[in-house]
RNA sequence: GGCGCGUUCGUCUAGCGGCCUAGGACGCUGCCCUCUCAAGGCAGAGACCACGGGUUCAAAUCCCGUACGCGCCA
């Protein structure tokens, strides 16, 4: 019977969701919706330092906005879904503490006690040395030697203890078989002495737990994967499929990171990129279809992504292509698409509620092949509703010295022109060239900055007959 | 330091031994369109396939080594 396919994203809620997580994210529930199987969000909050409840929402949110949706897993602070529950780590702990007595009770973890500068020493002869970076000296304590050490106040972590001998071979889907020298793996802890489980170990237990088929995660974990195996091995699971992503890296070729500008996926909601263009973008960034194919609908997303596609090197985040991307999906939009997705940016530039002048709708149709963003809706037309600060450029061409007498006619012209559209308009302007031997360009230009107040923007007559006569008027005669 | 992974145009990538005088996309340059800016169309520059050795009639593709980058141990 074929395996039901079923993939997890753990994220650990210590601050946004960034865009590596956002990309792992995608790629596991793509893989989960080509194969029709089932994609868990679960929660590691067993860091109780830095875990917070914000850093949870903010993961919810960014999941949610980037139109990626969980099988199972939390639905707020509260509430869950899904028969394998809880989601949250801080929540299973008795799942772990059962598997490490079992384990204990095995002979195959046990209790170390030594301490963080005994371990510093430790590591530092083993490094000479070329072994593995913890000796496993408290392997076999006596009873005695354990109650000393706690008569002595000393809290024990727990220990898991690594064959010495042979090797782990990780069969990665994305890189093939990677083996690791047993005897370089130390006794990995997967209890703290605070007697919460490590990453490790809880990772295990969970995804065995929740019966995930494919482990699908950042490079950062490869190293940690043999140690894991080991552990399945241990508690007697059957192993999961790997598949290991490579990283994503800022311009300057090192792990992306706040340096380098927006690594938060909220942060590309504010900027005004689209999540269906976010998704597109990371998507490809490390992963390509055989003809390279660019845009991608959902669904066709879906049918062709496939994990043999990826990339082992990694990719280095190209905001110029995303915002490319980002225009090519606006581009696609109608005239009150665009209106309804740049709603919030439209809210804070103030243009809604509707401003009394040409309606949105008409203006989005009129600049809709020049946004990339969703915040330029405002800034293209923000200026058919309010007072404007001239461009360097436009106050450049306004300072000709003829453009007075052009601006001063032009209002002539228009005061009682009829009908004050479109072609109308060009006609009588163009004549308007003709008659005082002037140059389209001549007239065209000054003309632009002054009811625009810069030198590129909307196409010309269009643009008069949205403004309308009355702000035409004005604002020739401001300029003039 | 050890172990692991990686290395094709500036960037994302196609490529799984002959189809490669290396294809596509973003970006860049030029031309066309044109009232500006875009969008669109066309054309172009841009990669000695990290380097050095093998294997083979034939290698970007397979093997080994070196360098560099990244990750894990931390």
């Amino acid at each position: 019977m074929k395996e039901i396919v079923r993939t997890r994203f753990a994220p650990s809620p210590t601050g946004h969701l960034h865009i590596g997580g956002a990309r792992t994210t995608l790629y596991n529930w793509l893989f989960a919706r080509h194969h029709g199987g089932q994609f868990v969000l679960r929660i590691e909050d067993t860091d109780e330092v830095r875990s917070t409840t914000d850093s949870v929402s903010a993961i919810f949110d960014s999941i949610s906005w980037l139109g990626l949706d969980w099988d199972e897993g939390p639905l707020d602070m509260e509430h869950e879904k899904g028969p394998n529950g809880s989601y949250f780590q801080m929540k299973r702990l008795p799942l772990y503490q059962e598997q490490i007595q079992k384990l204990l009770q095995e002979g195959k973890a046990y209790p170390c006690y030594c301490t963080k500068e005994e371990l510093e020493v430790i590591r530092k002869d083993a490094q000479k040395e070329n072994r593995a970076s913890y000796d496993g000296r408290c392997r076999r304590l006596t009873d005695r030697q354990k109650k000393d050490y706690e008569a002595s106040g000393r809290k024990p972590a727990i220990r898991f203890e690594m064959p010495e001998e042979g090797e782990t071979v990780v069969n990665d889907i994305i890189r093939g078989p990677v083996s690791f020298t047993n005897r370089l793996l130390p006794d990995l802890v997967i209890q703290k002495t605070t007697g919460g489980p490590t990453y490790n170990f809880a990772c295990v237990v969970d995804d065995h737990a929740m019966s995930i088929s494919h482990v699908i995660r950042g490079d950062e974990h490869l190293s940690n994967t043999p140690a894991q195996i080991q552990i399945y091995k241990a508690l007697g699971f059957s192993l999961p499929q790997f598949a290991h992503l490579s990283m994503i890296m800022g311009p300057d070729g090192t792990k992306l990171s706040k340096r380098h500008g927006a690594t938060s996926v909220l942060e590309y909601k504010e900027q005004g990129f689209l999540p269906e263009a976010l998704r597109n973008y990371l998507a490809l960034l490390g992963w390509a279809t055989a003809e390279s194919k660019q845009l991608f609908t959902p669904k066709e997303l879906i049918q062709a992504f496939d994990l043999a596609g990826c990339q082992k090197n990694p990719a280095t985040f190209d905001q110029v292509k995303l915002s490319w991307m980002n225009g090519e999906y606006m581009r696609a939009f109608s005239p009150a698409d665009i209106i309804a997705r740049s709603e919030t940016f439209l809210k804070g530039a103030g243009l809604l509620p509707q401003l009394p002048g040409p309606s949105l709708e008409k203006l989005a149709a009129l600049e809709r092949e020049k946004f990339k963003l969703l915040k330029d809706v405002p800034d293209r037309i923000g200026f058919f509703y309010r007072d404007f600060e001239f461009t360097p450029e436009a106050e450049k061409v306004l300072a000709k010295p003829e453009v007075k007498d052009v601006l001063s006619g032009l209002a002539a012209l228009l005061e009682s022109f009829e009908p004050f559209e479109d072609k109308a308009l060009e006609g009588a302007i163009r004549q308007f060239c003709t008659q005082k031997g002037l140059k389209p360009g001549q007239v065209f230009h000054p003309l632009r900055a002054a009811v625009s107040g810069r030198t590129e923007g909307p196409t010309l007559f269009l643009m008069l007959e949205l403004m309308g006569r009355e702000l035409v008027l004005k604002r020739l005669r401001r300029a003039g």
